[in-house]
DNA sequence: TCAAAATAGGACAATTTTGTCCTATTTAAT
DNA sequence: ATTAAATAGGACAAAATTGTCCTATTTTGA
């Protein structure tokens, strides 16, 4: 569904949010750890997340990537998968169709508009706060 | 959402049920020309196709793909799906976890599992009959 | 029998995605 | 000032996916 660099790219961000909100800077280090993502892939993906201002990062000793607490409520999954894979899994058409629209349709396009729709919705209205609620009392995991 | 293979295998079993629900037999060339995938590609996953026995193949001259009539109405999309991209698309972990499950799941697992289902539902519930019903009248396309 | 037309399949090539490595830069602390 | 620890970024490498090409095989029809 998702490419690797987006999955890595939304395990990365709820647990920088996750250490954010306790008031921790996450290095780069612990991130890829803590997630099970190769490091030095992981540094291009947090570069880009960074570029697209939905983490912080800051550079030198101490330094490493944060999300500002406000903000942590109001980051959607779907601006991360956004950032990372661009619309197409919840725009483009299911059988790769160039211009397929309501008007030209493909065969499935409105049984695929459909699960899009939901999907857009389930990304568009779960935000980051809500995905690191259940880390913190164990009930979720971001490897394994 | 699929890898390329895929959406080249459901168009062109799309159309191959077509042709077949008319009594002709569809060529490797036709086939690629209506669907608008490249020839010598296509001609892989046919095989595939044809060796996971969801389409017929003859040799020779006069030769090409068929799908048995009475089968139009009983493929699923699914079986095509799985047979070209594996179940991965709708049984594995939003996030690319290997073990996530609702034991321990990741931050997305519930939502995730609820658009699959829809997806899978979906998949199981599309037959290639009806994917052809639509073309015939031209309400439905399978290039551009 | 032979030629033509079609699929089968192996080898290879191009592209994209995934991933690594090295050096530069920035910053904190001593 | 210097050193150590961290991110930034370019160049490269590996793997997977997508795609091509060539030859072999099968079958029909003249």
């Amino acid at each position: 569904m998702f490419s690797k660099a987006c999955e890595y790219g939304i395990r990365a961000s709820t647990y920088i949010a996750l250490q954010s909100h306790e008031g921790k800077r996450a290095s780069l280090k612990d991130i890829a750890r803590e997630t099970d993502s190769p490091v030095a892939f992981t540094a291009k993906i947090l570069q880009q997340l960074s570029k697209n201002k939905i983490i912080d990062s800051v550079q030198g000793a101490a330094g490493g990537f944060e999300i500002v607490k406000s903000k942590i409520n109001h980051i959607k999954l779907s601006e991360i998968v956004y950032a990372i894979d661009g619309d197409n899994v919840y725009m483009g058409c299911g059988l790769g169709l160039e211009k397929c629209n309501a008007n030209k349709p493909c065969p499935v396009h409105d049984k695929f508009v459909a699960i899009r729709d939901d999907l857009r919705d389930m990304l568009e209205n779960t935000t980051l706060y809500e995905m690191t609620s259940g880390l913190e009392v164990g009930l979720t995991y971001l490897k394994r």
